[in-house]
DNA sequence: TTGAAAGCGCTAACAA
DNA sequence: TTGTTAGCGCTTTCAA
């Protein structure tokens, strides 16, 4: 901790170590200062420490007192020493809006989040604020909620505040108007995406991830490998079964059931669809979610009719929603689209954008693999009797459970 | 949308309406301005439009062009006409760093967040914002991740840009040491308490929300009620149970399973420990549970021993965390502990505050009930032939799982 | 090596 | 009703 902020310090005025003294009650030249003012602050005015005060008590100038606390300009190491001593006395605190204002850089950014601190935007502020916060720039938060009006709003405001730059992010879905056009200040899309040609978009690979997931049951020695997902409308569910079907035909496979089955992104929606690919295709091995609800309604699903997850049918979900898939019987593999990185990536575009490196076009960042239980290689046959036998399947139709 | 932020507009200095006519390159006075700039901006100097620069446009004083769009001080009607329209011609845009710098207000407040983004943080958060954002504050997010030094280092900056306030937010737990202390703007704690006897802090009532889920499975006809719920260490536990207790006491009723199973805040937990409740006490007709996990743990756990939920045993959670709640079979009564409106009166408060009003101590706001399935009232027993007959249950010991 | 002065963009007090 | 001036707190020439 370098500094205190304690508002009502005891010395004041008092030059500290040597050299040119000056007394508690000079009259200031400037005709300022705590002369009216009764109350013990070491401030003038407005009950903050300013520049001139630290000056004052160290004996210089506001501007020699700028140099040394800011390092610039050629100052004795003993003024220096002088100066931060004093600034350390009263508390100082540079006021940010008086640097911004006179440097033209204020060190914020605007998030603008139109998901409303959802599942998909929270991890990609997180990222931004990991990328910034420690920094010396500091994040203002605007909730759009998807209303435009409310956008502009904070746009705006945003503006008046002079930010330095602006970061949106979204749930993804379909491109979306860019927030403003020939903006005074750079802007980045983090997980969703700006129609406008020459704004620059991230969003994670649903291509690459559902490649992953699929590679990766092949590589577990399942072949009769489905698809459950959401909504056909989505562009995340068409993505990640192109990527699978994709995987899959490299290797010469078809789907199991026939094609990846649309439908929502619920549990129940996964228990029912599994429900009905055990029906069709008895003989699937594997399962990969569109998600990580999906994947466990398939779960337990699949447990109802019998069957064990992993060794009889392994699955894979999507979204690496830590309490959905760590909850699951059993954990869950699932594909992580990494949002954390990809709000760091945007800030850190952003950064250099307000530095004059700008960049466009939408950026797919890659998708991983968190591996657990639910996609476990299988357990030697020995330790399975029968279960990998040919023949009609060695569960009853329905048990009890 | 009453502003646009085109930078590059095409009509300058031409003065609008009539009245004194100044063209378009006219020397300034100040001698600053676009003169030197071939660059076809309506600004001087930095890029943005000023105030002086809509005054000039206006044909008017930069104090009479504030006065007009400020709508203080006697202007009349015609001036303030032509400054407003000069000002959307050129897009102008208050600097809101001069003006705080000026005023002595930033129009800015903190939001330092403990608990980076967890689950009970993020509806506080979005409650603050609702009550902040869509007025004239904004909002600096800081994620201090229960990290002092992270923490020491956010207020600094905070109190470098002068925000107005502080709101600290976290996952309640134990009171924390307050953030600063003799600090220049107020602070309130939201979901978290502060040890500074000074300080305001605001947090759900426990007790209040344990007594409610009790109240309301007493009401549905329920009698023999057991407890799970998460770590004793944790004092939202122990306040859960105090306000269950109490509410079967008033109405003379002991808890079932002699007492509240403390354990862990998982579903896991919530089926072990309904499971061994049912075999102890295979008369509980209701299970409050400490939160949502536990709970669709307990129905899990209650549907494997071939019992139903609600008629058999009626569920409770806490948390209403939509996600789990809805998921869950059937989907759960719980108790909200309204987050986001708690967020918005910690806002509210510390408007308050800014102006004047302040308040201390530690407020606890009430939870609500949120009805779903779990505890829905029995049905008329005729359609449930046997199962409100006295006698040993009909279900088996336990069947295999 | 230090000090004086100007000015970032705005508003408030005072003059005209 | 409008214009002028000063100054918020800071940094940055330019002079000394």
């Amino acid at each position: 901790m370098k500094h205190c902020w304690h508002r009502f310090s005891q010395v004041f005025f008092a030059v500290i170590g040597s050299g040119r003294e000056t007394t508690a009650n000079t009259v200031e030249p400037q005709g300022r200062g705590v002369a009216a003012d009764g109350n013990a602050r070491g401030s003038s005015g407005r009950g903050q420490v300013t520049i001139t005060d630290v000056a004052r008590l160290a004996g210089v100038s506001p501007g020699t007192a700028s140099k040394a606390l800011n390092g610039r300009g050629g100052i004795s190491p003993d003024t220096t020493q002088r100066v931060r001593q004093a600034a350390d006395r009263l508390g100082y605190q540079p006021n940010a809006l008086a640097r911004g204002l006179l440097t033209g850089r204020s060190c914020t950014v605007g998030l603008i989040t139109t998901d409303s601190f959802g599942r998909f935007s929270i991890p990609v502020m997180q990222g931004a604020e990991d990328a910034l916060g420690p920094g010396s720039m500091s994040v203002f938060l605007c909730d759009s909620r998807d209303d435009r009006i409310r956008e502009q709003h904070y746009l705006r405001t945003l503006l008046e505040r002079r930010v330095d730059g602006i970061i949106v992010t979204g749930r993804r879905q379909d491109p979306r108007e860019p927030v403003g056009s020939g903006l005074p200040v750079p802007v980045v899309y983090a997980m969703t995406q700006s129609t406008g040609p020459a704004d620059l978009s991230l969003v994670p690979d649903d291509m690459q991830g559902g490649g992953l997931a699929v590679g990766h049951l092949l590589s577990t020695g399942r072949t009769r490998i489905g698809h459950v997902t959401g909504p056909l409308r989505f562009a995340a569910s068409r993505l990640r079964a192109h990527g699978a079907e994709a995987a899959l035909a490299e290797t010469g496979l078809a789907m199991a059931g026939g094609g990846p089955l649309y439908g929502e992104w619920t549990e129940e929606w996964g228990r029912q669809a599994t429900d009905a690919l055990l029906r069709s295709a008895p003989d699937v091995d594997a399962i990969f979610c569109g998600n990580d609800q999906i994947a466990r309604g398939a779960a337990d699903a699949v447990r109802d009719t019998g069957r064990s997850v992993p060794d009889d049918v392994a699955l894979v979900g999507f979204d690496n929603w830590e309490v959905i898939a760590t909850a699951c019987r059993p954990p869950l593999t699932t594909v992580d689209m990494n949002l954390r990185e990809l709000g760091r990536t945007a800030a850190e575009r952003l950064l250099a954008a307000i530095n004059g490196q700008f960049a466009a076009g939408v950026q797919r960042l890659p998708c991983s693999l968190v591996l657990r239980e639910s996609s476990r290689p299988r357990q030697p046959s020995a330790l399975r009797p029968g279960l990998l036998a040919d023949g009609p399947p060695p569960w009853p139709a329905r048990p009890a459970d």
